[in-house]
DNA sequence: CCTACCGATCGGTAGG
DNA sequence: CCTACCGATCGGTAGG
């Protein structure tokens, strides 16, 4: 448990206030101001840039995917458990760390290049071993035969809100949040019996 | 089929560019080059200020999902059969204006008041009503007992992918797509038979 | 629709 | 970490 490094704060005032205000709107003597600096200027012994702090929130969080994915990959076979998990992995992530992920999620696009590309080429990987689990789920007979684009895009999307209640509402329980996601995903709305 | 008006241009301009860089970083300078003006100062003629347009984007589509779930809710009385509308109606407001549906999802936060207020206002309304439904749907029995916030939220977030999916991919029929959303929201990803 | 222009604010540097 | 400062760009106005 060491100490924070003045790096560490800076960046971390820079996810919150990259997800108040969004990248463009925000100003560096705005975050010198949030982490008790009287001149934007002081920022710099710290931080190389304001894109500098964007690409750091925006690789980190895309690590923390890149490892959980990987991690199911090897432990866990069945495909329906697998998507369970990564379901978990979403809700994880983002309730561990909320300003951090909403920033990777909504503020990339103003990566420059050559980060920008590098960033796209990340997600679209596990992108794409996500549509992998759902596609061998169904071969396998364990999913339905949905289009298995469609399927990705409105699962990853449906996982995107946790990050709105977390800073709204938070009026239901975290657990009873994962139980329902879950089951609305993997079983739908229709009641069935 | 009255010719559109340059303040018509200029709005849908608008729309593209704060979709393509985010409202922040969008310049009136460049909004000006995008319809053929040589003058940033040329477009006051057609709008009143930057936001004015901001504004009238996220009105507009404010509108249509208000009175699309009015009629819904006059002219379907059964609640899967009126959750089936509402995401149908999703699906069709985002891929009639794609560019539109996009400033009225991710910028409005850039509106300020009295209007960002009236906004959030109009949006908990729409969301209320939306929930009002699957309130029913749970009582009745159409529907698993899933906590009806989740289920609200998870819905509508799963419906927003939409727009990213028109913008890039497009490698599958918007039938199919359409289809594929509704049997994964309604049914869930996991086979029952 | 253009010319001319303004005050404000931006990210960042030099130097100590 | 501050002082002092810079060039660039911003949204918008006055006037024709």
């Amino acid at each position: 448990m060491t100490a924070k490094t003045k790096k560490q704060i800076v960046i971390e005032a820079a996810a919150k206030l990259f997800s108040d205000k969004g990248y463009s709107a925000a100003s560096m003597r705005e975050l010198a101001g949030r982490v008790g600096l009287e001149q934007a200027s002081s920022l710099y012994n710290h931080i190389k840039s304001k894109e500098a702090a964007l690409q750091e929130i925006c690789f980190e969080n895309a690590q923390k995917f890149t490892d959980g994915i990987t991690t199911i990959e090897s432990n866990i076979s069945d495909p329906g458990e697998q998507i369970r998990a990564l379901i978990n992995l979403h809700i994880q992530v983002a309730t561990n760390d909320i300003t951090s992920v909403t920033v990777f999620n909504d503020e990339w696009r103003h990566l420059s290049e050559p980060q920008l590309s590098e960033f796209l080429a990340l997600r679209k990987d596990y992108e794409e071993r996500f549509k992998e689990i759902i596609n061998k789920g169904i071969k396998t007979g364990t999913f339905k035969n949905i289009n298995p684009t469609v399927a990705l895009h409105t699962i990853l999307s449906a996982l995107k809100w946790i990050h709105y209640w977390y800073k709204t509402g938070r009026d239901s329980d975290l657990e009873i949040v994962k139980k329902d996601i879950m089951l609305l995903l993997m079983s739908g709305l229709s009641s069935n019996d």
